[in-house]
DNA sequence: TGAAAAAAAGACAGCGCTGTCAATGTTCAC
DNA sequence: GTGAACATTGACAGCGCTGTCTTTTTTTCA
């Protein structure tokens, strides 16, 4: 059977097109009585709008695009946070009726911008979610917002003008992360520090130092070593710090697959976690749950902050104030096998 | 600027609108001098037609839905995979200037056909691409087919009537690592069977059985498990194995998720690998890079076999014979530090 | 050379919806 | 009770493109 246009249900309904479209966006004068109509309309016809329909003819697409960057492009693990933030935006476009277009790119790509340009211009989307890393690169934001397309960034360290952006309270859950360790005994806390392009990572760092003076421990340079966030970072910087001449009795990475290299590197030098070594992350990709001993990490909200920017960048359909702002979505510590007392045998 | 229409290219072309579309969509009866006008005026204005425009006039949504089984319902780490299904599907997209409908779904709902089918009215896709292990699902293979729109399935075990389908050589490419397996020593070489609903590992199974033969080695039915694809499956069948009387010196599991649960088991037992056992996945998931040690796997090509898929469905436009087929991609053996030559010193 | 056939190009009506503006009801202050 | 103000509804023209059908141009062949 063909669909129902909005023609059937004004016929059914008894009323003209036009009140048929009042009722399906919500606009205001309709009469009750009428609205009522018409919605038994649309159910009884189980009617949808044309989408394609309603684009052309109100010149606006209703799409969000998702750019992020393209975790199969290298072979960074990544493909669990795209996932989750598909998911996220996927269910407010759902409510909406609105599609998802989504953008993996590539940001060492030299041309990334004018490809984002061309994407944005040929597509025109309603609005755009950045994920992060990308939402930190002031050339790729910049790209975007000379578009003059509503843009919402995820996850950024640092608000700036014309954007809204959804973050979550890094700083204060390193700092919470940290005291935990601190409260099993630990005194000698290290942290590694992540890329520095990935500005949430960076809160982390200020999250630990707040947490390192909470819980009324000493700042000590040796204990902080630097990483790109993989996995291989992790196992350089996890040596360096076990090798030093007193070695932390806790781990704690920026990111969880330093987290696995650490890990990893401890499980090559014999050192046992959480008996000699309490390790945590942060992000709790899938990996964390399955690495030996599961790790203790942070749980970033992504889907919901995904959700949340979607969210916000549909009710700002047709305003043409720039859309800015912030909030803030909290994430949660998932305690597992990797972080445990510290040895105080061991002095 | 206002983007430009098919008018502006039309008037710049000197030719009528008509004739503009013929262009663009490489309708024939276009003179070669014509044609070229018109593409210059294309470049020079670069023009792209409207994509909302062209599915409305034309009745037909140049959309390709990418429907797969959602990997944040559960826990379970095959986000990997599907991101590369949707990059491959994407390539495919963007050069047809198609659009991708990504639909995660939980084949576990007891609604998912309908909700299916809800989705497909709605959107009218012209082509679905279903990723395993739903392919491999009656209930939701039949569930599409009623709809009517044409069906390519990702990795189906079974070859069936009336959709087309896009697999890797499955068998003989286990067949294949269970010779290499053979050819580093090994006599006792396990299986773990995966999920039997996910029938690209089934074959794997009968690859396994094909190896063994070509490698002259027996048969045991002791030397093979089943699992359910995931880690802690892997795990357990993994202690199984190991606690026989006459324990298999290679284990070849059916998904890179059990092998890594293998690999867990041996580490908690003490039985060092490759050293004592060798150890051998399915998928090469990201994980697969990240054990310690680095577990040698099947490369399926999902990217290539998901750009595949779309491409034929976006070949079959217009059309409206039923699209059968199938083609096979082939996959690739990745050794890394997880096999070995057989210890023969523990005989 | 000329008529028929074939190829190339164009005219025009929608696709299903929204925006604009006009028409009709309804309410309210006086 | 009455006109102004407001609330509600409808008529209709497009949005940018494609499908159908018509017209024009070119080719073919007796």
């Amino acid at each position: 059977m063909p669909k129902a246009t909005i023609i059937d249900v004004a016929a059914l309904a008894g009323v003209s097109i036009k009140t048929v479209s009042r009722v399906v966006n919500k606009e205001p004068n309709v009469r009750d009585v009428t609205w009522a109509k018409v919605e038994k309309a649309i159910a009884d016809l189980n009617y949808r709008p044309n989408l394609s329909a309603r684009n052309l003819a109100s010149q606006r697409a209703r799409v969000i695009a998702l750019i992020y960057d393209d975790p199969s492009a290298y072979e960074i693990p990544s493909a669990g946070y795209v996932i989750r933030m598909q998911v996220g935006v996927l269910a407010a476009c759902r409510k909406a009726d609105y599609r998802l277009l989504i953008h993996p790119c590539n940001y060492r790509g030299e041309s990334i911008g004018a490809e984002l340009k061309a994407m944005i211009e040929h597509a025109r989307p309603q609005g755009i979610v950045l994920a992060a890393p990308l939402s930190n690169m002031a050339r790729i934001v910049s790209a975007i917002v000379a578009t003059g397309t509503p843009l919402v960034r995820l996850s950024p360290g640092t608000q700036v003008g014309t954007q809204y952006s959804v973050a979550t309270n890094d700083r204060e859950i390193g700092a919470q992360l940290t005291c935990y360790l601190a409260s099993l005994g630990h005194r000698k806390i290290a942290f590694i520090k992540g890329h520095p392009s990935h500005k949430a990572v960076e809160n982390r760092y200020l999250g630990y130092l707040d947490g390192l003076k909470q819980s009324g421990l000493g700042f000590f340079e040796q204990l902080v070593q630097s990483g790109d966030n993989s996995f291989s970072a992790g196992e350089v910087a996890g040596h360096r710090l076990m090798s030093i001449e007193q070695p932390p009795t806790a781990i704690f990475a920026a990111n969880d697959d330093m987290a696995a290299g650490v890990i990893r590197a401890a499980t090559l030098l014999g050192v046992s976690i959480p008996g000699q070594l309490s390790v945590a992350g942060c992000d709790d990709i899938s990996l964390a749950r399955q690495l030996c001993p599961t790790l203790t990490t942070i749980r970033q909200p992504l889907a919901r902050m995904a959700e949340r920017a979607a969210l916000v960048l549909i009710a700002h359909a047709g305003k043409d104030s720039p859309l800015q702002g912030a909030e803030k979505i909290s994430a949660t510590i998932t305690v597992r096998e990797s972080t445990g007392p510290a040895a105080h045998a061991r002095t």
